[in-house]
DNA sequence: GATGAAACTGTAAACGATTACAGTTAAGCG
DNA sequence: CGCTTAACTGTAATCGTTTACAGTTTCATC
């Protein structure tokens, strides 16, 4: 492979020359003509490292989320990779952490500077992964609720105003029973989802009933279907929602498989409002967490904030919307 | 940051005696101590552009494709990450390419010596994506058909098998008048099963009628259901392959919404087994291309060759599988 | 304790770029 | 044409590692 001194040599001028026409500092039109047509004949490219090593800057971005199976992290990688493609930072994606522990592995290694900036959305809610995110020597933008004592840039939905539009609805359409097929306790958005479930059902002026809370223990279709086959007595329910579309669709599926109408026994409504919401028959009500945009936002974010370190950190909230489909129709 | 002269200093060795320690070669069991000691005192991490730089490898894999929306290529990407996982490799991430001119502009880019090996699935069949891949400097594991003259690594599924199974078993249901939801030719995937469709057609002693090839423009739903509604006359068909799950689910998204019963009136067999298709309903008969397996597979082949760099290059094959479920029911 | 081999350690030269600084050339102007 | 200033160019140091090579220590053996 050729290196900078080749094509200094073959141009016939200095190495510092050729290094300035490559970035774009002055040269008189000569130089750079020379230059460039060296370039062009020993077919050189910079090595990365070496620019990467002098200048303190990789042009990576890391993305790490928990997930890959998730279409919520799916569409939110989508929304990332779209942002930067079109800058010159690259995308490394870490993700598939199975526990706290991985993760703590993975930003103990941000240190070896192979990235410029991080973007991550943590799952598992820990101190530890919080206190070595601010202690991390980089840009950082959070997708998810931002922990007390961490100032960083963040992209947040309300999903608690996603979850009470979503039982209003449900009681608009004239549903009284309503129960909550919950993803893991042990992630942050199991417990917030359960936390808005009962708030919007109390903000509704209905009794909050523990056991209609009935906890999936993944967020997937799986998960979802076993846990409408534990259930004992639909008739004390004509509602679901639901932590994310994947619970919907396995539920729906245990419900099509034993007679349970749907929205006519029980109405559904899921979460993340994924591609999969507008296929399922029917199609399936769901709370737009927008995921997509908030992989958008977190990109700006970092973009900005690399281009302006010294800012003062920004929150930004993005409203989920409801989209109403045919599992919630009235009875 | 601390480098490797202020660990060295720390514990009084020479730097040579840390790069030593952390690469694990011989040292004394006093001295090892005293440089882990001093390694976490100062919570040293070693630079890897630095390391890159003198090492001339980068640790990190780029995995190319070009539609990040496709659940198969998710799956692929899922495959690849979990086989990289438990390594020291990293997974850059490089997709949305929608021209060919991209996918050059990124290959040639590849120069820069960011990545130690490439994991490529193009869908664009483009004769200077084949000079350029051949022409670099590294390893590169293709995921799809190997072009002539193109001697890499490579992961293989034989997708006209696959076809020519759904072809076979929608006539054992009792079908004769099968029809495919192709996808556009200006892909790879799109010609191949076009070709392969006409081939089982025939192979099955039918009358293969080019009428009966419906070319949608995308492989996603909104093409799968548009495909549908511009078939004048469904008195001409009583099957459909669809070039991949979600035209099929667009399909079928139309056919649930114009009353034509599935299977009753048309039997729909889908492409890729994603997750989606035991969710639909009803549920969809689909040929698994095994994308997972097949990114693993891409991985384990780019980790043997790069622990093994002149061994023969390597062809694999993995068999499709028809997985039957609903959408294909005897009528 | 001397000897030789084996095991370890330190010095210094790379890897391939960027950039401060000093030196050179060009350009504007009277 | 000389002078001043602006614009460009080249030399050499630097980023943080790894590693060849030479030098030192350790250790078993006689």
């Amino acid at each position: 492979m050729a290196n900078i001194e080749a094509v200094a040599k073959q141009a016939g001028v200095s190495v510092a020359s050729v290094s300035r026409v490559i970035n774009g500092t002055a040269a008189r039109a000569d130089t750079e003509m020379r230059v460039r047509k060296a370039i062009a004949e020993l077919d050189y490219q910079p090595n990365s490292a070496a620019r990467a090593l002098k200048v303190r800057q990789s042009e990576q971005i890391c993305l790490s989320f928990d997930d890959l199976a998730n279409p919520a992290y799916i569409a939110m990688t989508r929304g990332v990779g779209r942002e930067l493609s079109a800058t010159k930072y690259r995308l490394i994606l870490s993700s598939a952490f199975s526990s706290v522990e991985e993760i703590v592995k993975h930003l103990q290694t941000m240190g070896r500077g192979f990235a410029d900036g991080l973007i991550i959305s943590p799952i598992y809610s820990d101190e530890r992964i919080t206190k070595l995110i601010s202690a991390l020597q980089m840009p950082v933008v959070l997708i998810g609720t931002l922990p007390d004592g961490l100032d960083v840039d963040s992209v947040h939905v309300d999903s608690s105003a996603g979850i009470a539009m979503a039982v209003e609805h449900l009681i608009e359409t004239g549903r009284t029973k309503i129960g909550l097929i919950n993803g893991p306790l042990s992630t942050k958005p199991g417990v917030r989802r359960k936390a808005a479930f009962e708030k919007a059902i109390k903000a509704a002026g209905f009794k909050f009933d523990k056991a209609s809370v009935i906890q999936a223990n993944t967020f997937s279709p799986e998960a979802g279907y076993f846990a409408f086959s534990e259930i004992e007595d639909f008739s004390k329910f004509d509602a679901f929602v639901c932590a994310n579309d994947q619970l919907a669709a396995g539920a729906m599926k245990f419900a099509s498989e034993n007679g349970i109408s749907i929205p006519g026994d029980i109405a559904i409504v899921g979460i993340d409002n994924t591609d999969m919401a507008s296929l399922l028959h029917p199609t399936l009500t769901s709370v737009d967490l927008k995921a997509e945009e908030r992989g958008e936002i977190a990109a700006q974010l970092m973009l900005d904030r690399l281009a302006n370190p010294d800012r003062a950190s920004k929150r930004i909230t993005v409203e989920p919307k409801l989209v109403i489909r045919e599992s919630t129709a009235k009875k």
